[in-house]
DNA sequence: TATGAATGAGTCTTCATTCAT
DNA sequence: AATGAATGAAGACTCATTCAT
């Protein structure tokens, strides 16, 4: 990499990292364009060369940081072995809302701005060829069972992504209606009657 | 009510319905102080009598909107004479969702900003004390099935009302992942599956 | 006048008054809302208060000077007791130019500015009942002399207003292609072979 | 041409005519620097190599501009051999605004920013040698007619270029105070009277 | 109670110009 | 000679809030 590219990658990092952290901290709506490149140390105009306005940063931010998250969570499903299906699935949730769990600010972060076209966007970009994106994790995960037959696949994960990110917004932030530890059993036991009212017969055997 | 009095609620109105249509029409955030009071046609001063702030007059508002829907639906299901407990929520969601449905400004608005703490406290207020709020509603209608026994149905309702309102957000506004219509059956499904995984075996069986 | 009104006038009158000498002084591209106010001692949101833009005060500055510019002349004209209507257009002509190259920076803020538009709005409109406007006065100068019979007085107007004003900026404030007094009996010249290009032969003598 | 000398007039090329053509379709306050180096393709330091800033291109513009333009009326007035001097005039002012009148643009761009300075730099310019630039042509023109004699040339031309660009800036592109067709003849005219009023009665009469 | 003029901090955005490569 | 990333001053405009009347 050229010193000039290099010195490009540097001030966009330096955006991206400043943005992130004041966006944690006091909100996006507090957050001005003054703050962070303040906080990134480069000039004003800088942040036009990279950026439409905030909520660009933001939607790259969201979707890097969903990326990420889902990321960590198929690694370490890996390393878990787990057979079923229905277990695999509550495995990520799991996981993933243990993370925002120890994280409030970027529990409040995501959820707040979340779309399913940035979440969808997010997970299945791919860092590079090698790696799989999120989707194709997904399918992967389906097919890893034989006997699994599912109805409406994405439906089905959207319905649990939905219902799982605003339930743990409310409880975790706000302990509305009861605390997240209370609410957890009846949350993962919603998650598991939507997936088998999305689970057919298993296929025919002789 | 003496003449100040009337006055006093006059404005009050004003204000109220002029916040009401800007944030419908151009979002909260757009919307001005100065363009609430200007289209209620009072002053600026006038309206730091009311209210602390724009979020002050969102609040109550919103609070105010969802009241009045849940209250026409309780209305509505009476008419309808339907005797599963089930299939009476299902009627409520139906019907709220049909009236978001065609007024997509009040989903956006309400979806956007309902916490389940101004949810609650909305259907929980009563207009006078003759009326029922909404909360006792739902108690009736448990109790109304004498052989139903549900665990812990407030969290229930709060992973329905989670799962219903921020999936017809995504599904009606940005038709993401899929229409509301293709969404439906599935939404429904998932609803019933979460009331039966709270739906202990009915008592008393010899 | 209230206490109000008085000090809204005191502040109309200072925006007026600083963005009248900043435009005279340093132009208009080159003065800002800021320096205006500033040099006002007023805060900046009370410019928008009171203006668009800053092209709005220039605008209303304008017409202004233009204004109390030929309304000057005029008066001049009613002393001096000139009884020809050629030699009074060329005694108005001849005491504005005199005003405007004692006064370089005036005459360069009007005539960069100037449209036909905003000079006849200037000089048509009355500052009160009494008084006439300057169009009123020009009809008044033509009907002075009963023999006088003009084609297309306006037209007229027109090109010996445009005439003088453009010839004066480039001679009086660039010397070009020659000082404004080697230039004024030529320009005067023209002016007179104007007029009298749009005579008509006196009406019929018997 | 050496393969370098022959680039850099290629760049000088694409930025002249992007900066036209900006110029004349969006004024040249709204154009900017990098509008114009954007639409060269050429990079932002290298306007810097060859122009002084925005206001350099744009006098070097108008000087060519109304070069050609004034070139293209002599031809024309070659091939239509008018024999008198005043309709010879005529001729290039007609000529001359009958294609401004064509093209608004150009009318607005020339008149908002053509001093007599640059005017007259402009026509006075050869472009080889060859070549008669327009002030030697229009000295032919007063030698043609033996019989003519003028005084304060010059001036006179000055005056007669100064009414009419100001007087169809106006009429052409407002529409004010009449339309430029409506103008059109008490134009001529009143050019005429500037003529004749600098045309000395003619030499040696016995 | 009601008013609305005044405030001025705060925000976004543009752009000419420089300079290391 | 050419590049284009970086700068940061400068500008326009908004708006919640106050307070004298």
């Amino acid at each position: 990499m050229g010193k000039v590219e290099e010195n490009k990658q540097l001030k966009l990092d330096a955006l991206f990292s400043s943005a992130y952290d004041l966006f944690l901290s006091q909100g996006i709506v507090k957050t001005s364009i003054h703050d962070i490149v303040q906080k990134a140390g480069v000039a004003k105009g800088t942040f036009y060369l990279y950026f439409k306005d905030k909520y660009d940063i933001r939607d790259r931010l969201i979707a890097e940081t969903a990326r990420k998250l889902f990321l960590s969570a198929h690694e370490e499903l890996q390393k878990a072995d787990i057979p079923s299906f229905e277990d695999k699935i509550i495995f990520i949730v799991d996981y993933v809302i243990g993370k925002l769990e120890k994280n409030k600010p970027i529990l409040r972060f995501i959820s707040k701005n979340l779309s399913w076209g940035v979440f969808r966007q997010a997970v299945t970009k791919k860092e590079n060829d090698t790696e799989l994106s999120s989707m194709e994790y997904f399918q992967q995960l389906i097919q890893a069972d034989p006997a699994l037959r599912l109805r409406a696949p994405e439906t089905m994960l959207f319905l649990i992504a939905e219902l799982a990110s605003s339930a743990c917004y409310s409880t975790i932030l706000e302990n509305e209606p009861v605390s997240f530890e209370e609410l957890k059993p009846d949350l993962y036991n919603a998650i598991r009657a939507i997936i088998r009212a999305h689970t057919l017969p298993a296929a025919g055997l002789p």
